[in-house]
DNA sequence: CGTGATTGCATAGCATACTATGCATGTGGA
DNA sequence: TCCACATGCATAGTATGCTATGCAATCACG
């Protein structure tokens, strides 16, 4: 007995939907040349001021060491990280914001807070706690597969 | 006063990691060369034996017309579409599943529903059908977003 | 102290997605 | 009929993400 697929009842067709949405709404919001949604996970990790290796960075952003340096390629040649080198590891760079990157960081976690904002306006306030717990759940039941 | 960003907290960003987290999971299931996570959306689309356009593709699931006319390119080099001109509209195409793209989209199906079983793994039974309610409301509301 | 394994980064190649743009066909009104 | 507008597709360029691979620096152990 096969069941008919549909996609509002597919949850990972969902969540990527979903996902693409948030990007597309993120970035109309940054059109400032500060980067797109990539680059959100470096501000965030480097906001506060410290200097960080891309192996460091990259897990901290969940994605894939040449993911990373890809990105921060990119934030280099458009002047919002700068690279030195890590006085104790000759292997490694340490990353940090340029003053023009402090800037974009802090408006694009302005322009975060109301994209989440704007999507969780579909969830009653009740709801959106459960949420973010059963999605991060799902995420760690992804994390562990290895099929 | 600014509230530490917290991943764990951004529902922009958790939606985008399980997004890529169930992309992951799918493609380590389909290395029979049948197209990746990209494809998907067109194996159900045309599984019951239709011929439909790109534009309508493109609706169907939910990307931009050039990223379909991209999928539909790598698909037909791969042998699981063809294209025929629409008798009713010299500048459509009607695209339909090969016989091998049939095969393909049958084995898809499967590793998919897999796949959405593995993410709701992380989920009691109870909670599977409202996260996906959930899930698509904030699909609604980002879709309605012109901002 | 070497040498083999590990670690951090770079590069190549590709898939999936977007916007911007152009071309050819189709349609509807003057 | 003819022209303006709309529509379907193609192309160019870019961003974000992946796997596979290679190199250089470091580390761990005999």
């Amino acid at each position: 007995m096969e069941l008919p697929y549909r996609r509002e009842q597919s949850a990972g067709y969902l969540t990527n939907w979903a996902a693409r949405l948030f990007v597309r709404a993120l970035e109309r919001r940054l059109t400032g040349g500060g980067g797109g949604s990539g680059t959100m996970p470096v501000y965030f990790a480097l906001n506060e001021g410290g200097a960080l290796s891309q192996k460091a960075l990259a897990r901290w952003a969940a994605v894939e060491q040449p993911t990373m340096a890809n990105t921060l390629d990119r934030m280099e040649r458009d002047g919002l990280v700068s690279r030195a080198p890590d006085p104790d590891d000759g292997r490694s760079m340490l990353i940090s914001l340029t003053p023009l990157g402090r800037e974009r960081a802090t408006e694009s976690l302005t322009v975060a807070r109301k994209v989440n904002a704007l999507g969780l306006s579909a969830l009653k306030p009740a709801e959106r706690e459960p949420f973010l717990d059963m999605l991060g759940r799902i995420v760690a039941a992804l994390e562990a597969d290895k099929g």
